[in-house]
Parts: structure tokens; sequence; C-alpha cells
DNA sequence: CACTTGACTTATT
DNA sequence: TAATAAGCCAAGT
């Protein structure tokens, strides 16, 4: 399945599922992140439909510890700043996953952030 | 069962 | 321009 029809699946699971299962709708968008893509709080509850639930999505994210798939390091508030890297395996944890990903970080800041954002609502 | 807190963001003063 | 308030919704106490 190619990566415009998986986020169109996952919309329309979306739809069906969003009161249901906040979290998982959350945890669906963080996995179809792109590689060498980061996004936002922000951008992932406004995509959800809640604009002001960013705080929701921090919270999912917290709760996503231990689930495979769910790249928790691609997600950073909307300045570009890795505000939960205090909540990783260790602090240098989700910079080192960043760098793998060819994203570069200093000082929590994610250098060419804007390039790097990826809107959950492009569809790629 | 009521109150506080949290990996946030936007609006208001 | 910077500080403060408000809104979001679930989970812990």
């Amino acid at each position: 399945m190619n990566c415009k029809a998986a986020i169109a699946a996952f919309f329309m699971h979306f739809r069906m599922t969003k009161n249901k299962d906040f979290f998982q709708a959350v945890y669906d968008i963080v996995r179809l992140i792109p590689p060498g893509r980061v996004t936002t709080y922000g951008a992932i509850a406004q995509a959800l439909g809640s604009k002001g639930a960013a705080r929701m999505v921090g919270w999912a994210m917290n709760a996503s510890h231990g689930l495979l798939d769910v790249p928790a390091h691609r997600v950073v508030n909307r300045k570009g700043l890795l505000t939960g890297k205090m909540h990783f395996e260790d602090e240098g944890a989700m910079q080192r996953k960043l760098l793998a990903d060819g994203i570069t970080v200093v000082n929590d800041q994610i250098q060419q952030f804007e390039s790097c954002f990826w809107d959950p609502k492009e569809l790629g």
C-alpha cells in the first residue's frame, strides 16, 4: 500500500473512531510521519479536528512508550523544540533518533524545522 | 466524585 | 513585545 492510500485509509478509519480512540488516532498519524520529517502536537490535534487539543496529543505520546511503529521523536512542539526528550529512555535518545532520520538538532532545536515540517493534512 | 496536572497552542492584556 | 489567561480532554490523586 502506498503512502497516499495508507493516509487515506487512516482518515477513513479516523472518522469512524475519532470519538472512541483519540489516542489511537494520534498513534495512527504519528506512524504515518515520513522518515526525515517531523510534525507538531498542534498539527496532529488540528488534523484530528480538535484544534486546541495539543495537550492531549502530548498525553497520548506519553502513553505511546512501548508501542513500536510510533516514532514519538518525530513529534515536537510548534517551535521545533524537543520538549518531550526528557520522557524518552534518556535525554539523548530523541535527538539520536532524529539524527538517524537525517534531522539536525542543536540545543534541542530542530534545524531547518520549517522545511522538515510535515502537515498530516498534506497527505504525503 | 472533585481537583490537579500535563511531551501544547492561541488569544488577550 | 512580553506576560498572562484560556481552551483542549484524559488520567491520576
